[in-house]
RNA sequence: GGCUGGAUGGCAGAGUGGUUAUGCAGCGGACUGCAACUCCGUGUACGCCGGUUCGAUUCCGACUCCAGCCUCCA
């Protein structure tokens, strides 16, 4: 199994191969806590909890950390704005954020740590930098040199004159250079601070990332993943600091960056204002139709939003879960029984597409392809091996976790006794070749969201 | 302005130097009392202009347009 990924670093695709040899550290920036996630939010959760599906397939030990930044000038605010105390707020939305993620099927990480309960590694890590000269005391700030780090814009590829010229910062009067960024910050009383030897403040926010990391997963990482808005400056920044940590050492060794999502002609972003929260989808369609419309683009392309997507991305899930539900011979297996099975368990169109940089769509493609052989087998036993591999694969992408059956009936308006009854009453008048009475029932479950299909097995139901 | 990345059939979206992506939608057929589901069949898509080549959507160059970043942002 030979994984292949895009590296920001170089710009291409490389092989993967692991620092230590069976072992895989993966880090993911994750959300600021402060006001329910949007779509666009669900794009890296998703796409990074398939890596790491992927990952755990190929080697044994995979730690993946996901953080929550829970200490920002933003969540203060929200806090301030609805009056809710600033702790109680972000725990609040943390809750939510993983409510989203478990509605769309991402797994929990190893590791979900909070900026708030890492102060002393944040500040053991400012120290280290000021001790190696690249961080200096001004003004009740700390800030991070950017011209004493040579590798500094490798990651972004800018040169530092790129950097200054297209620059819209206002440059506060105690940075050294222009491009110096905030490390510990002063907190006035009414604001969350800590005491450091700077003062009473609180950490920037590229410097949490980096001490977590660090905590989490020791000074160099396999890979780490976030959107491609973050590359600059946060991951840049993000760069520069573990790197004088380590004494000029890279701390990550492969960057991979998911492509903005899309509402309308612009990115879907909360400055903007263009957003629908999860939370608002996840009232009108299932979670898995919204996983399934966030893997139908590739992770790195950018994905235009809508709701004819939506519609797309429901009908083909449809599609994967007809040819499970016609082939059900009441075992009610689902993909999640598959979590855990040997690689060869796995359909290898899926796998290998899987292993090409995340090709979900490819993948996708070869999930349609085995859910046609499924209803295309021959016999009962070409139909449960290949069914099985269906819902390996299903395992591998975060889908067909639910049992078939629900996955059609789950949200019905109706009781299913009633739905139950009404379909032997119309099959009684279809017997007796009462064609007028079987259709006006037919018509009086679609009026309550209901559609049956009679099979050679009898009729079954859907709630539409 | 600088740095990235895009432009594929009605829609979404992979991929490839010559042969079917795939899904959704549409159309025709089989099945069905009629439907639905399923199956079978069905579409001369690759921004524009040059170049390389026997042959380019695919490689190279110019151009146009679009997006992301350069400020918080997934």
């Amino acid at each position: 199994m030979d994984i292949h990924l895009h590296n920001t670093l170089s710009g291409k695709k490389e092989p993967f191969e692991p620092l230590i040899p069976g072992q895989v550290g993966v880090y993911v920036c994750g959300p600021t806590v402060y006001n329910l996630a949007h779509i666009g939010n669900a794009v890296p959760a998703v796409a990074f909890d398939v890596l790491v599906r992927l990952l755990r397939l190929a080697y044994p030990n995979v730690r993946y950390v996901r953080n929550v930044t829970d200490i920002d000038d933003k969540i203060n605010a929200a806090a301030l704005a609805c009056g809710q105390p600033i702790r109680e707020l972000a725990d609040r939305y943390a809750a939510e954020y993983a409510a989203d993620m478990a509605g769309l099927g991402v797994a929990v990480p190893d590791v979900a740590p909070r900026a708030t309960e890492h102060i002393a590694d944040i500040v053991a890590m400012i120290e280290s930098l000021i001790d190696s000269g690249h961080a200096y005391e001004a003004d009740r700030h700390v800030l991070f040199h950017v011209p004493s780090d040579p590798d500094y814009g490798t990651l972004s590829k800018r040169s530092l004159d790129d950097m200054l010229a297209g620059a819209r910062v206002e440059v506060a009067p105690y940075k050294k250079d222009p491009k110096d960024f905030v490390l510990w910050k002063p907190s006035t009383p009414d604001l969350p601070g800590w005491d450091s030897p700077w003062g009473r403040g609180r950490p920037g926010w590229h410097i949490e990332c980096s001490a977590m990391i660090r905590k989490h997963l020791g000074p160099a990482i396999d890979i780490h993943g976030g959107g491609s808005d973050l590359a600059f400056p946060h991951h840049e920044n993000e760069c520069a600091q573990s790197r004088c940590v380590n004494g000029g050492r890279a701390s990550v060794r492969y960057w991979l960056h998911n492509g903005m999502l899309s509402l309308g002609d612009a990115k879907m972003s909360k400055s903007i204002g263009n957003i629908v929260t999860i939370r608002e989808l996840r009232q009108r369609h299932h979670g898995e139709t919204l996983r399934y419309a966030l893997l139908s683009g590739h992770y790195r392309q950018r994905l235009l939003w809508s709701e004819s997507l939506l519609a797309q991305a429901k009908a083909s899930l449809d599609t994967l879960y007809q040819a499970l539900r016609d082939t059900d011979n009441g075992a009610n297996g689902t993909s999640l029984a598959y979590a855990h099975a040997p690689v060869d368990a796995f359909p290898p169109a899926v796998l290998d597409a899987l292993c090409d940089d995340l090709n979900t769509p490819k993948a996708l493609a070869a999930m349609h392809a085995l859910a046609a052989d499924v209803q295309r087998a021959k016999d009962a036993e070409e139909t449960e091996q290949l069914r099985s591999q269906l819902l390996a694969g299903g395992a591998l992408l975060g889908l067909l976790a639910q049992d078939a059956a629900a996955y059609f009936q789950g949200d019905a308006a109706v009781d299913e006794a009633t739905v139950r009854r009404l379909i032997d009453e119309r099959n009684k008048a279809r017997a007796r070749r009462n064609y007028a009475r079987a259709d006006a029932i037919r018509a009086e479950l679609a009026a309550l969201g209901i559609e049956l299909e009679d099979t050679r097995d009898g009729t079954r139901w859907k709630s539409v």
